[in-house]
DNA sequence: GCAATTAATTGAACACCGTTCATATAAAAT
DNA sequence: ATTTTATATGAACGGTGTTCAATTAATTGC
């Protein structure tokens, strides 16, 4: 009944956090549970408490090593310097990851923390690093002093591909479900949409008014 | 202890939804519970469940009065002939109710039943209805013969303002966490994107072979 | 008006859940 | 060998959704 010492800390932590993702891969994040995971590694749950501040925390964590696949998985190519091309790849690379790993990537866009609604630091960083990656694909589109507005556009970027997978998979109103056309269809709007207030109007996103630019 | 009649079947389930929607409203709909719900009405649990499937289908019948009072909202106003000015429009709109009804828009958007994948006719029909709106908003920029690339393109429309209040809502990775600011980019951009591709090759959507239009 | 039927409401019970913590014990330090 | 420290335990607390036999009020038939 105590101080066993089979596994350290980290090894723990390694084996919570691998049995909580087989389950969210199998029978979706909900089924992840503290008793579940303790009896599915061989502890009690009491035990988990000493390595994660709790649930929660051990489910931020899971979805943290998601996050770090995706990028992984993102940048595992080079991205092309032209826009339009580094967009269409970020594109089918995402849509390509959330098809390999639906449940583990409705686990990222579902799952939010109760206990205090501010996310913390190391989660958001990686959040922030998949985001920089839209930011730097879509470079190309922005002059300089339009810093602002290259990452609001990355923001929005990000955000529909989110929600665009998210529809998808989860409430899936779409007749024949293809997330990839969907996807595209964006991808190829939002290209084109870039490339013409490029060209007209230096990046200005309110109908009135034109940036200095320069 | 038995067969009070107070109210009719009716009356309950109003009382019940709106019971579930004060509290849904003020801490979040994962605070709605069935205890606590039929507490507030003056019923105990077992009742709900005469009226109600269960705690899932109470939760899906207030997101579908959510979804009834987003439609009336939009639809206050007519919306504009032109494309730009309809989207434009619809966006603003749509802004505006999720500012006003944060909590209960979050439930729309996070809350999903977990017994049975697949949602009830009657809340699909709720949420297609919504992209008909989208639809008819885009459809100057398409041609007879392109339903099926409008249709889609009204799914991302849709779709991307959903990613972008619910990134903005939850996990809130923007920095000045300014959502009518990402809404106006977003829409300015896709105007602008279907604009160009109206021009140049009648909504193609991928980037090799050109549709014949007709 | 009374008895039989029907329908609604209950409350206890079941099987879970996350979380806490005094206790016991194994390992480490003295 | 003894003290100290760290860790795993399991029981317990207060919650959850959900089911269902029993109870009782309203309704119906006579």
């Amino acid at each position: 009944m105590a101080r066993r010492s089979d596994h350290t800390r980290e090894e723990l932590k390694e084996l919570a956090l691998t049995e909580a993702a087989k389950t969210a891969r199998r029978r979706g994040w909900r089924a992840v549970t503290a008793r579940g995971v303790a009896r599915a590694i061989g502890y009690t749950p009491g035990t988990l408490y000493n390595v994660f501040k709790n649930l929660d925390d051990l489910l931020l964590q899971m979805n943290g090593r998601t996050l770090d696949a995706l990028y992984a998985h993102v940048t595992q190519a080079p991205v092309s310097d032209a826009p339009a091309e580094a967009l269409r790849q970020l594109g089918t690379r995402y849509a390509a990851f959330v098809a390999k790993h639906p449940r583990l990537w409705a686990a990222v866009m579902e799952f939010e923390p109760k206990r205090g609604s501010e996310l913390p630091a190391w989660y958001r960083a990686r959040a922030v690093r998949l985001v920089g990656l839209g930011e730097r694909a879509i470079a190309g589109y922005f002059a300089d002093g339009q810093e602002e507005e290259r990452q609001r556009s990355a923001y929005v970027l990000w955000s529909a591909l989110y929600g665009i997978t998210a529809r998808n998979q989860s409430t899936r109103f779409t007749p024949d479900d293809d997330t990839a056309h969907l996807l595209d269809n964006f991808i190829t709007t939002y290209i084109a949409g870039l490339e013409r207030l490029r060209r007209a109007g230096r990046g200005r996103t309110k109908p009135k008014g034109r940036a200095k630019g320069a």
